[in-house]
DNA sequence: GCAAGAATTCTTTAGACAGCATGTC
DNA sequence: CTAAAGAATTCTTGC
């Protein structure tokens, strides 16, 4: 395809005329000549249509793209949009995230492979083969690089796809920073930055009941309401949606709450009855409803919703959507939604500017993170401007949040590739993968990093990579004979299952006592490690369970028990508490009952068991390795209750689709209670048990005649 | 004696990546 | 080097 061809075919996919400042920007510097480069430019100003054309165009040049994303929820959503343009002119689309995996081989008959960053450094730590076919690397979001958690996983990726492919052309999608010539010259890339927006943003500060744009625009506000309400009130009475970030999901809550009783009164019967339906399908995402479930449903039936990660995926989506539509008015968000999906709102009140960090205290946020929620405002498709609205309690605050927020500029990403968690997983990949086979190789990668770029000084990383490969070769994964570097078998597996080595040596530590283990044991094994914090805290009414487990298993324990007055000795104990949330979930208390005790949302729950299971087959992958024939079959058992939420008894019957926790029960006390008595059982008995539809499936999937099962119904 | 309101103390604090096996009426 | 808001609890005040 020539390159007007690639972009009348994209405007044509997408529905627009002409590309905007932007993209054509983009376009004349040579993004279609597979020049590298940064875009850096606000939200919403088109940056993935640039990304598409750059794939339509490496599609054309028989190449792969490689599309890759700091959230599974935006490779979702960019694989949707994708899968559905990019189909229509015949080519493939992939998703490669962690759970719902594609497996690798499976991946090189694909022109796009959309992943996480995570899952691309896993692809390569396992050796892909299809690697060298990339001929474009987008990278969305480069910005991510300067995250001290999981920056130094892309830097260390791209600097790795930079020495296997250094041809391929790479295209970093960023949110406006002060420093994008320095990543761009590190990259070899042309810099292009634009403050072109599609909507003119407004950004002021509200105090003294009044709504202040400087020198623009001014509002004055209810004085008879407080604050937050009057803001809202005069954003409805313009018939304009509303978002809030707040510092805490507690403060989402309780003011969602707070502002539902006056909303409803400016919602017509069509919304009523709109949210009356989706507030149905929120309260019903769990067979049985939970506390904040209810809360959920009933602000959402006024038209609120709080919107934070203790919520459940599916809740949030419905949230997001209905915001988009316009059903729901408010929406009352910690910071999530402002780096997650696309969710505009012609206002955005940033209520909460200052944080609690651990240990500092409550802090201001970055202006980086200003920026980035104030960004979410305007809607394109229904207005031509945008309001972001700090809140301020007097005029002088107002002025400082001005000066530092509105006149601000955003903080220079800086590389944190220097902590020590990051890089010693990367140390021991590099080694691993064999990408690294001396210690002069493994100080040349480095060399070629973000970080050596941007401090050029690199004497303090290099005493770090050394201290870590004494660690590494401490723990027996690597092995170092003179100058050369070799990962052990245990090593690389740790690498592979990619987890910190730090917690590989807890859990092959972990194993040599495994004789005295329970299933409790290996439970807290698990939430001891790296990977499972931040830990659940140990709250007041639970503290006496928790010592009393301490006191029961206290010849159990797989790692060293802390001594009262030692630091880590609170860490321990929310490991306990943690292990006994998925004690609760594997002996089949219900849902509704762990969450109150224990007070755990189910957003969260949701993730802790995910990553347990994960852990799970972790550790049971070392055992294997390792020898431990006895155990593997206990941990193996385990794994899969703590997938279903079920006792040992139940496991033959959660093999079955469509059998959960509950339904697995209730075959089980009719006596069901295998493979084999479901077989025995007439259908018409296990239909009126478990209804028709599954009772069909059940049989089928034990081989039985579907079609003939089907027709004796009728 | 009691209730409303004020003062004080207590409690809690954002987010979310990774392995792997298998299948769709 | 360590903050702030909301919730819970206790105290005060006025009748």
């Amino acid at each position: 395809m020539k390159k007007d061809e690639i972009v009348r075919k994209t405007l044509e996919l997408f529905g627009f005329q002409q590309l905007n400042h932007v993209q054509k920007l983009a376009v004349d510097r040579g993004l279609l000549d597979e020049k590298s480069m940064i875009i850096a430019s606000p939200t919403a100003s088109g940056k993935t249509l640039c990304a598409f054309m750059s794939g339509l165009n490496c599609a054309s040049k028989n190449k792969k793209m490689i599309y890759l994303c700091p959230l599974v929820a935006l490779a979702q959503e960019h694989y949707n949009s994708f899968k559905e343009r990019a189909g229509k002119v015949g080519i493939k689309v992939a998703l490669s995230i962690g759970d719902l995996d594609s497996s690798d081989p499976w991946l090189k008959d694909y022109d796009w492979i959309i992943c996480s960053n995570e899952k691309a450094d896993s692809l390569i730590r396992h050796g892909t083969e299809w690697i060298n076919d990339i001929g474009l690397i987008v990278v969305d979001e480069i910005h991510m690089l300067t995250d001290h958690s999981r920056g130094p996983t892309l830097e260390v990726l791209l600097t790795r796809l930079k020495k296997i492919i250094p041809h391929a052309q790479i295209l970093g999608l960023s949110a406006t920073i002060s420093n994008v010539r320095e990543l761009a010259d590190w990259l070899n890339a042309e810099k292009i930055e634009s403050d072109w927006r599609p909507v003119k943003l407004y950004e002021g500060v509200s105090f003294d009941h009044k709504i202040e744009f400087f020198g623009n625009k001014k509002y004055d506000l209810n004085k008879k309401l407080w604050h937050e309400l009057s803001i809202v009130t005069n954003s409805l009475e313009m018939g304009k949606q509303v978002l809030f970030f707040v510092a805490s999901r507690r403060n989402a809550e309780s003011l969602a709450e707070k502002l539902s009783d006056d909303i409803k009164n400016f919602l017509n019967g069509v919304d009523i009855a709109g949210l009356k339906k989706i507030s149905e399908n929120v309260l019903n995402v769990l067979d049985i409803p939970t506390k904040q479930c209810k809360k959920l449903a009933k602000c959402i039936e006024n038209g609120v919703a709080f919107h934070h990660a203790g919520l459940l995926g599916k809740q949030k989506s419905i949230i997001e959507e209905n915001f988009r539509k316009g059903l729901i008015k408010v929406i009352v968000a910690t910071p999530t939604l402002a780096q997650g999906v696309n969710t505009p709102s012609h206002r955005v009140i940033i209520r909460d500017v200052k944080r609690f960090y651990a240990g500092i205290g409550a802090r201001y946020i970055p202006i980086f993170e200003y920026k980035q929620m104030a960004g979410r405002a305007g809607r394109p498709d229904f207005n031509s401007e945008g309001e972001a609205i700090l809140i301020a309690k007097n005029e002088d605050e107002a002025f400082e949040l001005v000066e530092r927020y509105i006149n601000g500029e955003s903080e220079e990403i800086q590389s944190k590739l220097a902590l020590e968690p990051v890089l010693r997983m990367h140390v021991m990949a590099l080694i691993s993968s064999g990408f690294a086979k001396t210690i002069d190789e493994l100080y040349d990668f480095f060399r070629k990093t973000f970080y050596a770029y941007q401090y050029g000084d690199i004497s303090g990383l290099d005493i770090r990579i050394e201290r870590i490969l004494d660690k590494l070769i401490e723990f027996g994964f690597v092995v170092r004979i003179n100058e050369k570097l070799n990962a052990t078998k245990i090593g690389k597996r740790v690498s592979e299952l990619y987890i910190d080595p730090l917690t590989g040596y807890l859990f092959v530590e972990g194993l040599k006592k495994a004789e005295k283990a329970n299933n409790f044991s290996y439970l807290h094994l698990i939430n001891s490690s790296l990977e499972m914090k931040p830990l659940l805290n140990v709250s007041g009414k639970d503290i006496k369970e928790v010592e009393e487990k301490l006191v029961q298993n206290e010849n159990n324990f797989l790692v060293d028990i802390p001594k009262e007055w030692e630091d880590d000795y609170e860490e321990f104990m929310e490991s306990i508490k943690t292990s006994l949330v998925i004690e609760d979930w594997i002996d089949e208390k219900s849902e509704d009952d762990i969450l109150n005790k224990r007070g755990v949302t189910p957003g969260e729950l949701r993730t802790r068991l995910t990553n347990a299971e994960w852990l799970l087959y972790s550790l049971g992958e070392l055992a294997l390795l390792l020898g431990y024939k006895e155990i593997i079959k206990d941990l193996r058992k385990l794994r899969i209750r703590v997938k279903n939420g079920v006792k040992e008894e139940l496991l033959p019957l959660v093999k079955l689709q469509g059998i959960g926790r509950v339904r697995a029960r209730k075959l089980y006390s009719h006596n069901l209670k295998s493979l084999n008595d479901l077989r025995d059982v007439d259908f018409n008995v296990l239909s009126k048990i478990i209804g028709n539809s599954l009772a069909i499936s059940i049989k089928k999937q034990l081989g039985e005649d579907y079609q003939k099962l089907n027709f004796e119904l009728k």
